[in-house]
DNA sequence: TGAAAAATCATCCGAAAGGGTGACGACATT
DNA sequence: AATGTCGTCACCCTTTCGGATGATTTTTCA
């Protein structure tokens, strides 16, 4: 499936989805001049293929300034001790720093510390499941973990995890 | 190529797909007949209106995920001298009554909370893997859980576990 | 602008985990 | 004696994890 060499592959992508669209009007448009009522149908089609690309595109794009702002907009504020239940868990980014725990990595985390797998991991974060596996990897090492519940158990005692 | 900030790559590529695209519809306008002209035209611009469309809601979505983030992230910093964490925990036996949990399970669920792997709980225990992976897979199925981690949240939301 | 860091994806392989089924003995209840 | 629960163990099979390695792309930052 991947002996394509991985060059640029939004342009990739974007050819292709470009060419089939192309190709796919100019088929339509031999097969089925004469029905006009299938001008709304697949410009519906076309208006749910883009509109989908377009709220993946926007995700994609605002994806990386989010975990900046995440890392970036942490305020320490004093919390009297009988505050009871603090909902709001803001992870200990003293710890992630000194074990160099990136970003990605803590969000794989608390994932799995949700209890879902990788795949479903990697369906949440717009990833493939290799990439998953490799941030769970080298998450484990960080924390010296071997399993993954080792891991959550880790890292919640290091206060990553709530 | 560009002096522009590489962050609006994506639109910027974006961008000019859709003009090739609007170009070749008008191209292939010349090539066939007048009449089918307006079903491309029309598909590209909805297309592209969709695409916009789809672009501003992602863009949305994770603004309104930021500004959550922003509020939520308030990190307590000086607890002071915290009553020294009553160890003994007791575990919701009601709960594990209505579940029909058994003690031997709950044994069980304890150490995979605390990261042990079947075998290293087989030893602990003193009983063989094959007992292990029962008292799991029936707690598993008694928790509603698929996978350990899984089985280890629904058990601390229970009050199974500390 | 160029190096470093981070994120992404893949492949291979072995180990661990999970599902299903069946079975057996101890013990308590009825 | 019959029944039911619990704990124990085994086998088979599939899925998921984890380790190791290499590569490319994107982002950050000096």
């Amino acid at each position: 499936m991947d002996t394509i060499p991985i060059m640029k592959r939004h342009v990739l992508i974007f050819g292709l989805v470009g060419g089939v669209l192309i190709a796919t009007l100019q088929y339509t448009e031999y097969r089925f001049v004469v029905i006009e009522h299938s001008v709304e149908l697949y410009s519906a089609l076309v208006a749910i293929l883009f509109a989908a690309f377009g709220i993946w595109l926007g995700l994609r794009i605002t994806r990386n300034r989010e975990t900046i702002r995440e890392t970036v907009v942490v305020r320490e504020v004093l919390v009297p001790a009988e505050a009871p239940a603090p909902e709001p868990f803001a992870p200990n980014t003293a710890q992630q720093q000194t074990l160099g725990i990136t970003a990605r990595e803590l969000e794989t985390l608390t994932l799995i510390a949700r209890g879902f797998s990788n795949r479903e991991i990697a369906t949440q974060l717009f990833v493939s499941e290799n990439t998953v596996k490799t941030h769970c990897a080298r998450a484990f090492d960080k924390l010296g973990a071997a399993r993954r519940t080792q891991a959550v158990q880790r890292g919640k005692e290091l206060g990553l995890l709530p």
